[in-house]
Order: structure tokens, then sequence, then C-alpha cells
DNA sequence: ATTGGCTACTACGTTATCGCAGTAGCTCTA
DNA sequence: TAGAGCTACTGCGATAACGTAGTAGCCAAT
């Protein structure tokens, strides 16, 4: 019983249950991302953004002055999707790079006045979807919260711990 | 403050933590998301299979007999999407159509022995990942997974409240 | 000051995602 | 039993993701 298995319950009649899990915490993560994203999606679309896109203006309008490498990091995407993001921004007139004082190399990327703008409008799409989430969890929601950074925490120190074999 | 904001705590030097949350329950699912991903898709690289494609191997190992259109809703992921999915995993061996009795403008896929076979040889390189996680959990681990199980059902139930202005 | 090794970023090309529009088959109504 | 209206799926085309292979700037050690 490594492996993952058994995606339903002995409920074989009919349509498939999209909300049964397949027993493990990293199966869960996949699913419930899938559906919060294009929940999301739904809900930002008339701002412009994806829901990716929102999650990436909402790091840039709380850090300003982000290199794409540490927004790579942040985001667990490689550096070329970044640079691929940034292109696509910038040709929105949504983002602005400034010099990098401390490496020539980068840049630090900044949100215009137009991208807080695009933000401000997703934002308030997506409030709503929160707030049924947040009141649908009730008292819950702290817990998730915490058990989630906790999780974030796990996984992202996954990475040091990969090739110890003494 | 109904937007997401803050994305560190005010440790200002240097690289921004990729740990530091932003607040709110579906900021984070995206973020352990994209962590686990990758994470994972690096670990069954092996396999020939990436993070998705295995997470749907599963499902099809588990439940055989689903049609696109469950396994679209499964994984909340538009028709063509998965149209493009099937086609991939047909051209590899290791998916198979079978007509679907109830619905001749429909099929079931299921995955073949050799589709089993890199299903069973992702699992295996999945497995110590999965492992880590579970370990550094500890007993937390099984609130963790109750706990995105619920929040799934909650994120999966509002595409039914959308439209509501009574 | 030089240079060898790193690291930050990106142009290019391949493959994946997914919207739009179309076809075949189902279902309900009359 | 017609046929209107749905639903399941897919071809096509546009755009996105990201690997490979570079270039430019950084940081030793000499």
């Amino acid at each position: 019983m490594p492996t993952v298995s058994r995606p339903q319950h002995p409920d074989s009649a009919g349509s498939a249950d999209p909300h049964a899990g397949l027993g493990n915490v990293l199966f869960d993560i996949w699913l419930v991302s899938r559906a919060a994203t294009s929940q999301i999606d739904a809900a930002v679309q008339p701002s412009g953004l994806d829901a990716d896109e929102f999650a990436i203006y909402s790091v840039l309008a709380g850090a300003d002055g982000m290199t794409p490498t540490e927004l790579a990091n942040w985001m667990a995407a490689p550096p070329t999707t970044v640079s691929s993001y940034v292109k696509r921004f910038e040709r929105r007139g949504h983002v602005r790079r400034v010099a990098n004082p401390d490496d020539g190399r980068s840049y630090l990327l900044e949100l215009t006045a137009s991208g807080r703008a695009a933000h401000r409008t997703a934002g308030e799409l997506f409030a709503p979807v929160l707030g049924r989430v947040t009141s649908a969890l009730g008292p819950a929601a702290a817990d998730t919260h915490r058990l989630l950074q906790d999780l974030h925490a796990v996984v992202g120190s996954l990475e040091e711990s990969v090739g110890d074999r003494s």
C-alpha cells in the first residue's frame, strides 16, 4: 500500500463522485488545488487575469521589488516560466523592471499603477469566493490555514534531503 | 483587506522566504500544490510520467472504466484538455478506450498492462516522497488529510451556489 | 588585474493547455 | 417517430509552459 489507490467509495452506479479522495495528503492537495484554481479562474476572469496571475500579482503587490529568481522560488516554477510571465505582464503594462542595485545581472519586478488596479479588480472578484470558503469552513478555517502552512514548510524542506545515503 | 496581501514577515534583507504565506486558505493551497507538484515531478521523472499524469494514472488504476467527462470532473479540467491527455496516453500505449455500453457518444478509459506498469514504477518513486511528508507531519497527518477532504468538499460545492441574487 | 567557476536571466523551439466551433448520439416532447 | 434541444467528444488554432543552450555579470583565488 505504498502507492496511491482506491478513488471512490463502493458507489459504482453512474457518475464517479469528484469529491472522493485517493487516500494521501499529496494527492489531496493536487485535487483541491485544481478545483480551487478552476473556481478562481472563473471568478476573476472579468479582470483579465487568471488564478495563477492573480496569485503572482498578489505576491508582487505585497513585496515590492522582487527578483525573477525570488519569484521562481516562491512559486516553485522554473526560471524560463517566470521569464515568460514577466514578458507577458510587461506587455500588458502591469509590471515594470527596475534595476537591481545589488546585482547587475538581475532586476526587480514591481507592479505599475495599472497592474495594481488590475490586481484590485481581481481581488474584488476573488473576495466573495474566499468568503464562501472561509465561512463554510467555519472555525476550522484557522486550523486549515495553519496545517497548510505546516504542510508547505514540510514540502518545501524536501529539496534539501535528497541525496543522503550514508 | 479583502484582498490577498503581505507576502513575507518583516524580514526584508536578502532573499524572500519561499515559505511565507499570504494569509488565506486558497492561496496556501496554491503554494503548497506548486511546491508538491514540482517535487513529485522531479521524483517520478524516471518513470516517464509527470506529477499530473501520475495522479491521473492513479485515478484510472483505481476506477476502471471511467469516461472522459468523469475524469474531467474529477480533476476539474476542461474536456479538451482531457481529450489531449487521452490521445497522449493512448499514443504511449498506456490507456485504451473501450466502448461505453451506456452511451454511444462516449467511451471508457482503462489502463493497459504497460500503463499499469508505468504507474507502478512511478508509484515506487513517489512512495519515499510521500513517506517523508507523512512522517514529517507525524500525528498531524491524519488531521491534515481530513481537513483537506473537507476543503475539497467545500470548494467543490461552490459551483452550485453561483447565480443567487434574490 | 586575471581568470575559472557560478549564478541570473533569456531566445528559441517543442510540447501542453484549452477556447471555439463542429459532429454524432442521447432524450424528451408532441 | 420526428425532430428540437442537450450532452459527449474532438479538430483546429492560439497561447502558455518550460527544457536546452546560450550570454552577461558576479565572486573567488591567484
